[in-house]
DNA sequence: TCCTCCATGTCATACCGGTGTCATACCGTT
DNA sequence: AACGGTATGACACCGGTATGACATGGAGGA
């Protein structure tokens, strides 16, 4: 799997260069997306979804800021402008957009390429994509399947839904009320005890994986990595 | 409450220069920290936790690399260096020893506030919760989790509340009346003796960090740092 | 429209482990 | 050595949890 990566910068040979470079030096680590303007750039952060951005400011069309506004307004993803404006009135207004760094032409791009890398470890920290691993369990987040030890099974909804609230908070004890307040937000009107009930018909689907969810008397569930 | 910053700097002016300016800037954001030589640094970033670290790198006693490292081992705080050593070479160096920044001198100090902001933001995302600490042992009281030295262990509900009675009063005697009124409010009824039986049980699960809950003969219990 | 099936919630009961009590061993202080 | 206080292990009770049977209601097909 790779990262998907949006470079917008308006001259033709910077962009070459650094498309290049990071097709190149991650060994298919990357997918590049390129833009020129400000608009085609626009139309791109609005229809796709990116790990990374590197985004110049003065632009044919909407400029970088813009560009970082917009993309703040759907998804977190790490933004870098890359640009020749080096005043600090223009740094600033870069952190104030929402961006996570601001490199000074002329820049090394080794540099620049350790920097993405630092950025996106950091990032997916908090974010890492549609797959949520714990132990043998797997759920893909866009498919909505579930794995046991890489054998799909089948679950169904309430199952599936608490399941996807355990392992976004892997390891961490889950109240009843918690779980309540977001497995059932649709309908509090529910005794509690239908967590209990539902935990063990996850349990049964889960088959070997089941031990990985433990009870913890008195304050809840968690799951955990056995 | 602050965020925890350590500064590492063996200029005396430019240390002074920068941690004024993180305390005057964030009326208070930020707790500062300073070092001038890479032993003292050591030290602290063994006892203590920051949140984030500005680190030069040639420095009297171990290097701004060095000092990465460690601090590497032990968490996950975002880190920057500024130094004055700006080739190609000791970037990259600092990049693989997991700095998330590399700032060459000279610099602007507003730029890098606010870089520290942008970092700070991002590390926050993936930062589980306020984390109680005392030694070896270490309670979530958003996951519910414990650990001694990075091991989360399995603990029963009053054991968990004792000992986040004990971690919340760190270092001071707490009577078995305080303890019962506490952690047994819900039911009065029980005999003081209670608290010495879960005080074994608590003792039991924390392992290695068991002796660090001191009997005070006739008056209590208390958790000190070992 | 009716029937069937399945997802989902409720309930009663069985089960189990957390938790409190107690008796005894141990320890430190005098 | 004696005494007061603490540690420890055994034990039993109770409350919370697991479990299976049952009720309900909505979706989809004949």
């Amino acid at each position: 799997m790779s990262y998907r990566l949006l470079i917008v910068e308006d001259s033709p040979e910077l962009l070459e260069i650094m498309s290049d470079f990071y097709r190149e030096e991650g060994a298919g680590l990357w997918t590049v997306d390129t833009a020129n303007n400000g608009n085609d750039a626009m139309a791109r952060v609005s229809d796709e979804s990116y790990d990374l951005m590197i985004l110049d400011i003065m632009l044919p069309g909407a400029s970088g800021f813009d560009i970082c506004k917009t993309a703040r307004t759907k998804s977190d993803c790490p933004i870098i402008f890359v640009t020749a404006l080096s005043t600090e009135n223009f740094i600033l207004k870069g952190y104030e957009t929402g961006c996570d760094d601001y490199v000074v032409k002329p820049f090394s791009l080794r540099h620049l390429y350790a920097k993405s890398l630092a950025l996106l470890k950091r990032a997916r920290k908090s974010d890492d994509g549609e797959e949520l691993k714990c132990g043998s369990i797997s759920l893909n987040k866009k498919t909505m399947m579930v794995k046991v030890k890489d054998k799909t099974i089948d679950i169904n909804s309430r199952e599936y839904f608490l399941l996807l609230y355990l392992l976004e908070n892997k390891e961490a004890v889950l109240t009843r009320k918690a779980i309540l307040e977001h497995v059932w937000s649709d309908d509090l009107n529910v005794s509690d005890r239908i967590v209990d009930s539902t935990i063990k018909r996850l349990r049964d689907c889960l088959k070997e994986g089941s031990g990985q969810i433990k009870t913890v008397i008195g304050r809840g569930y968690r799951i955990s990595e056995e």
